[in-house]
DNA sequence: CGGGTTATGGACTGCACGGTCAACAATGAC
DNA sequence: GTCATTGTTGACCGTGCAGTCCATAACCCG
């Protein structure tokens, strides 16, 4: 046939996220983005087109990734409401990562008044988030462990902003200690037990 | 003397804020910047120094501002409580401000990792505004209008992690309706009656 | 009115960027 | 071994950028 190729696909979009989220979208030049990668400019246009096609194809895997995960640990935790704290702490479970932020979410405070692309992943994002939260809310009510008067979707729409709130904050410089705090005080007030 | 200026220095920088606002740092070229001014590079360079150093002063304004706003809503409330439900409905008192989100929050995304004195601002900027949101706390609970047993500085730490959340849900583009409702429904939670 | 001083505006510079291209390399089919 | 096909590489290009500088304009003081 031709020539393969001599790189994973998935390894140089893994390389190319951690460029984007150490960096962001501006400040992440094609020459970065050679450097992480090890691939010449030819090869990365000729494989995922321009940068602002790269750099959703990376957000996209980011995206869908997160959700992978979310699902996992929604559906692996015996109690649903062990779940939902977990979610909650998410940001701060990972003391070193607190700083980094979310790469969506720093992508849509940088892009999202000029790039539709980004505002649509967004909200792509968000509602499939909603979604699984609320229906894992929807089990800790029958499990008898969130009080049931609650709408789940609306309990789950608090939960994430909740949880964003908390990804900006660390991400804005609050140490972990005290951010860990503020996230088991919102987990107490958000899932009153019945 | 010599020959006076011919701009406001004050209404400059508001020009100069809401570029940045609407475009990001590294989206904002020095030509947007004449342009919303009306001014000239050699004047921009030698009123406030490089773009970086414009930008500083810009969003030094904003928060300075911010908190100016917050003072005098947290103190000219009849009852400390309704600040506080409007502190964290603030994000969505405007309609049309809401996808705007918060010129430090964005910043603080697009540049924390990078830029020293931005991160040093946010941590100034949410340290006064803890404060003084620690301090309307505390007066609700000597209104009795919020459970007494609360540490006020955690509360308000809370409260504040929760506002910024529904800042950025807005500029990720969720629609004030759905945002305003879940802005009451975390209002209801973190700030249960005695 | 003249001269010292500061503001103004635009021409200019050097650079880093995103993107293109053509020559070359590696593969499998036959 | 030959060839068609695709991947790789790095030189190259045009553009837009931040920042500099200087000639000129406007002002106040004496």
């Amino acid at each position: 046939m031709a020539r393969p190729r001599t790189f994973d696909e998935q390894q140089v979009l893994t390389a190319v996220r951690d460029q984007f989220w150490d960096a962001g979208y501006a400040d992440t030049s094609l020459e970065d983005l050679m450097r992480v990668t090890g691939l010449g400019k030819g090869s990365l246009y000729a494989a995922f087109g321009d940068k602002h096609r790269l750099f959703l194809r990376a957000l996209r895997g980011y995206v869908d990734d997160s959700h992978g995960h979310l699902r996992q640990l929604l559906d692996s935790a015996p109690r649903a409401v062990d779940a939902l704290r977990s979610f909650l702490m998410a940001p701060v479970s990972d003391p070193d990562g607190a700083a980094r932020g979310c790469l969506m979410a720093n992508s849509t405070c940088e892009l999202a008044s000029t790039d539709p692309d980004v505002l649509a992943e967004a909200r792509r994002a968000y509602d499939t988030t909603t979604a699984l939260v609320a229906e894992c809310v929807a089990r800790a009510q029958r499990e008898g462990d969130v009080a049931g008067d609650a709408d789940p979707v609306e309990t789950a729409r608090a939960l994430l902003t909740a949880q964003q709130g908390i990804v900006y904050m660390g991400r804005a410089g609050t140490d972990v200690a005290a951010l860990s705090a503020t996230a088991r005080t919102l987990a107490d007030r958000l899932l009153p037990r019945p």
